[in-house]
DNA sequence: GTGAAAGCGCTAACAT
DNA sequence: ATGTTAGCGCTTTCAC
């Protein structure tokens, strides 16, 4: 049995009470008690029973982070920020997978297990789950996501703004024939908005737009692959791509490759996230960078200060951009 | 406030203890008051308080991870593993990130936090740590790591047999002039058992061994390329690499692609790891396969028995195996 | 300056 | 079949 608060004031000869203001550093003991008691603490190597203290408390110090897919490169990013900033804070986390369909039985482990606050990330809020959440009377902020409907903090970069200007980037360097890669169509975080920004910026610089030039995929490698093929196969040509993530991307470059296509000089490819991956591939990725960590790191700032607090928080729209590599050859007839 | 047992008791007219009893599919109570109980818990929307039921059971159905870097592809994958698992079983994960020097603090927040478990991943379990470890008397197990000293159950791949292998590998396929992109030399679990391997296939084979032929690196991209571009400047030529982690290995890739060498006509290359890049890479990487996830299962599967019958468990050597994709050529003359 | 005691939400032994 | 009660380890009010 690890030893409790009472066999600290028993061995140091005092009541429970003392020995709990002395952990708290409260007033109220002469400085000889006070002795006796750490003494007591230092001999039994005891430490405070945290369940104890929640159940008084009311707070568990712990917050709850639910993503679609831990392991995804994604998620591994926001993670990090996450919990390095609970961890500051003096909170733990526990993660949750919630694989699509999990989202409802992991809501109410979090609520059983009695934690201050939820991030939520990368999955669309359903109402049942601003239903369920909203039940448990905690806090929570959501990542990489956004609700029309209710009026939740969140944490994101602007989608439709990015694409906008990773298509700029590509019409700048003198593209004028550039297919997308788009993600999962019904997405509607990470999917329509980008389609909406790539379709502005050809609009703005005055390009035709194609509805052959862009296929979905499903933000994988392997989709991503597969679309690149029809793309290759079914699309009016082009020089330039900008695909809706850099998985797809890659996949693209793959494929690509395969084919003979010299990247840049036959095919210029622009990403979308700057995971990790981006600047491993050869030639490295040009990509649209989103700060993953600092994403994580305001998520959990917001959501601890909503728990302390408990004043409302503002959301955030956090700032994305063009990470040069080697993927995008500037057109000589522009030069 | 959520509704308490007490809540549930009075609006179905009985004792708590009657709640209690229904709640855990007790005997003891009547068909109609299991439903005047049944009907007062979703009235209320009553969820149980884990909280209080682990002060009295001590159990929180709780476990902890300990990563040095939970951001890493490896921590990543082993992590969804681990929480799969642990859902299953009806228990919680805590993820810590150590940053290899936070590992104490974290062990102190799980002790306090009560956790049930705890797998400690991919770090050197130093004298400090085990002391601190038993401490809390709780199980753990080692992942992707082992002890000499203690006898702590773990999960992990046999490193020197798949170094053997690897290498091995290369020279079926006719190379005999092979370097190694070796990790970081002190590292007792990845570093130097994966060299020990490579020596071990070189002399077997009856092929002289080159000190100049090995480099080191720290497992990660750019130490991978430093490492390369020594190999290259410096080294008695070779036409195989084996990289001891996959990072490194596309690390040497870039470097040898900008050189203007193709992989793998030129240069051959097999990796280790079989992170979710390596098949992302043009060309695909050939590398070790580690099953990530499954270690991570295995992890839990081990904890959770420990800390639900306190019986001792086995440790694991789970299976390698090579992956063979495109960056290994078979050289003509063995053809 | 210090202690006794109530109680957080629940479980389980003991009554009835 | 059902209720009463004593804690689990801690915090906190109230006495002294």
């Amino acid at each position: 049995m690890l030893p409790t608060i009472k066999d600290v004031a028993k061995k140091a000869q005092v009541s429970v009470a003392t020995v709990s203001r002395v952990l708290h550093n409260l007033p109220g003991y002469s400085d000889i008690t006070k002795q006796k008691v750490l003494k007591a603490i230092e001999d039994l190597g005891y430490q405070p029973n945290a369940i104890a203290r929640g159940l008084i408390n009311k707070r568990t110090q712990t917050i709850g982070v639910l993503f679609p897919n831990v392991s995804s490169y994604f998620s591994a990013g926001l993670l990090h920020g996450i919990e390095e900033v609970a961890n500051e804070r003096g909170f733990s986390v526990i993660v949750c997978n919630t694989d699509g369909k999990r989202t409802i039985k992991y809501l109410q482990v979090l609520r059983e297990k009695q934690v201050d606050g939820i991030v939520f990330a990368s999955e669309e809020l359903k109402d049942e789950y601003y239903q369920a959440l909203t039940d448990m009377r905690v806090p929570f902020v959501l990542v990489n996501n956004q609700s029309h409907k209710y009026s939740i903090p969140y944490i994101k970069v602007d989608d439709r703004q990015a694409s906008y200007q990773a298509t700029q980037y590509l019409i700048q360097k003198g593209h004028r024939e550039i297919a997308m890669l788009a993600g999962t169509q019904s997405d509607p975080i990470a999917g329509t908005p980008r389609v909406e920004g790539f379709r502005q910026a050809l609009s703005d610089y005055g390009i035709a737009f194609h509805e052959s030039r862009i296929a979905y995929g499903d933000f994988l490698l392997e989709g991503g692959r597969i679309a690149m093929r029809r793309l290759l196969d079914e699309a009016a040509p082009f020089s330039a791509l900008f695909a809706a993530g850099d998985e797809m991307a890659i996949g693209a470059m793959g494929v690509a490759l395969e084919r003979g296509l010299r990247i840049p000089e036959d095919l210029s490819i622009i990403g979308y996230d700057d995971l990790v991956i981006a600047q491993m591939v050869f030639p490295p990725l040009t990509t649209v960078h989103q700060p993953l960590t600092e994403m994580g790191q305001l998520a959990s700032k917001k959501l601890i200060t909503m728990i302390e607090s408990s004043d409302p928080v503002s959301s955030s729209i956090v700032m994305h951009h063009i990470v040069e590599r080697n993927t995008v050859k500037e057109l000589n007839q522009y030069k």
